[in-house]
RNA sequence: GGAAGCGUGCCGGAGCGGCCGAACGGAACAGUCUUGAAAACUGUCGUCGUUAAUAGCGACCGUGGGUUCAAAUCCCACCGCUUCCUCCA
């Protein structure tokens, strides 16, 4: 949710952020308006209650043979205050209705235009130049017994997998030097709720535009969480935190579902797009003046992690009309593969700013001791789409894939994975 | 799944129709005293909205409804927690 106060003082900027979105300019007039009607009717409600509070006080003062005219005169009252109340709610949750569909402000210097206005920040990397015929990753998987699509369609499903083998290893050690390198970082591991209460997913902003791309559980009345984000965003929810000493950091890991409803037909071999995966996800709650230089930091942590996996990939700057409703600048980092010959979203990273937490009424106190909203940054430290990339550009000619030295550590020292070695 | 009880401010804990935004205790913060600290004493000490305003006014005692001139206090529903029984990965 943006700042109302934003929108009070410099409703321009919003509009000027709603166009570079492609959004919807005429909502911020609207919200102006909607805005003044509401205090309006405000402070006519907050008059006759503070009239309705002086009688009733008398009522209580008077003597009984006062009492039954003032009780007279306080029926009328009270109708008039229910009325001025009603008014007054519905002028609120009509403003809210408007306020509520405007997207977050964006940041100067995020590229205007729609997904394919990206700007490429950087590329990082040298590309594997195979002598021979490269296979992609569900070939290797096979070969090395180590994903098993066929069965995980048996019994789920398209779009379901088994790891098995040094396939499951691997997803671990990746997790696990992620998590070691988070917590070097100052970030606090946390394994969080994939269930969450209808309440939360709306908090989060999900049951918007994804909520088609979400699993429910109705007998339960709950959602089966996307991402980690819901529960670290929400595990603060309603708090005043403290940021006295720096900044609140987690490191999520959890299981991620999703439908991928609107995605029929696209990436459909492997395990790039899927319905289940596990993701490790950083979460920093911060005081907003330094939401840029965080952002920028947790770029730099997931660069390092693919670094540590070797993995050829560039940075871009995403586009505002390819921005999720909460975040005011993106960067995704895509890494190379190779039988695609493109690069492909390994990581993404959001600064929310203050709209995701305005939203979730997470505050904290700022120097001067008043409450103030906080920023949020999210971004991915390892997902199961990496085994992809690091399958594909570590295969050797024999169908082998040799291991990245960061990650043989958690291998118990492997240093390669072929056909003939897989684990029992 | 069955039974009972409970949800109040940073924490503990009173209040059970008007005098309650809320006693009391603790924590925290500031000051006095002290070479300094502790102790003691004094003061401050919830959040949000409206507003130029730390003035006033309004809202909030789990959430949402209702009764009433008036609700933290009564009624209803929901959510959560605790204990006991049952059951157990």
């Amino acid at each position: 949710m943006i700042d109302i106060n934003l929108l009070r003082e410099n409703p321009d900027a919003i509009k000027a952020s709603q166009r570079a979105r492609g959004g919807d300019e005429a909502l911020v007039h609207q919200a102006v308006s909607a805005d003044e009607l509401w205090r309006r009717e405000l402070l006519a409600f907050e008059t006759l209650r503070a009239e309705q509070n002086a009688s009733a006080k008398l009522v209580g003062a008077a003597s009984k043979e006062d009492r039954p005219a003032l009780i007279e005169a306080g029926k009328l009252l009270a109708d008039k205050v229910k009325q001025a109340s009603e008014a007054a709610d519905a002028a609120k949750t009509a403003l809210d209705a408007i306020v509520w569909q405007i997207e977050n402000v964006v940041i100067e210097g995020v590229p205007t235009g729609g997904e394919e206005n990206f700007v490429v920040v950087k590329e990082v990397g040298t590309k594997p130049n195979f002598d021979f015929e490269a296979r992609d990753h569900v070939a290797l998987g096979e070969l090395l017994d180590i994903i098993d699509i066929e069965r995980g369609t048996k019994i789920s499903g398209s779009r379901f997998y088994f790891l098995k083998g040094w396939g499951a290893r691997l997803e671990l050690a990746m997790m696990n030097m992620a998590l070691d390198y988070a917590a070097k970082n100052d970030f606090t591991a946390l394994i969080t709720p994939t269930l969450v209460r209808p309440e939360v997913m709306a908090g989060t902003g999900f049951l918007n535009q994804h909520a088609d791309e979400i699993y429910y559980l109705p007998a339960d009345d709950l959602y089966l969480t996307g991402t980690s984000e819901v529960a670290l965003a929400g595990y603060h929810r309603d708090e005043i935190i403290d940021l006295s000493e720096g900044p609140l950091r987690y490191a999520g890991w959890s299981t991620c579902y999703r439908r991928e409803a609107g995605s029929a037909g696209r990436d459909t071999r492997g395990i790039l797009r899927v319905h289940q995966f596990n993701k490790l996800e950083m979460f920093s709650y911060i005081d907003p003046v330094d939401s840029e230089a965080e952002h920028a930091k947790l770029l730099a942590f997931q660069e390092a992690m693919l670094q540590a996996c070797e993995l050829p990939y560039r940075v871009i700057d995403t586009a505002a009309g390819d921005l999720g409703s909460s975040a005011a600048r993106k960067f995704d980092a895509e890494a190379w593969v190779p039988t695609q010959d493109q690069y492909r979203e390994l990581t993404s990273t959001s600064n929310c700013t203050t709209f995701q937490a305005r939203r979730l009424n997470v505050r904290f106190r700022n120097a001067e001791g008043k409450t103030q909203t906080a920023a949020t940054l999210n971004g991915t430290l390892a997902t199961t789409r990496w085994l992809v990339a690091i399958l594909e550009n570590h295969q050797q000619a024999d169908g082998s894939v040799r291991i990245p030295e960061a990650l043989r550590p958690y291998l118990g020292g492997q240093e390669v994975i072929s056909p003939k070695v897989s684990a029992k």
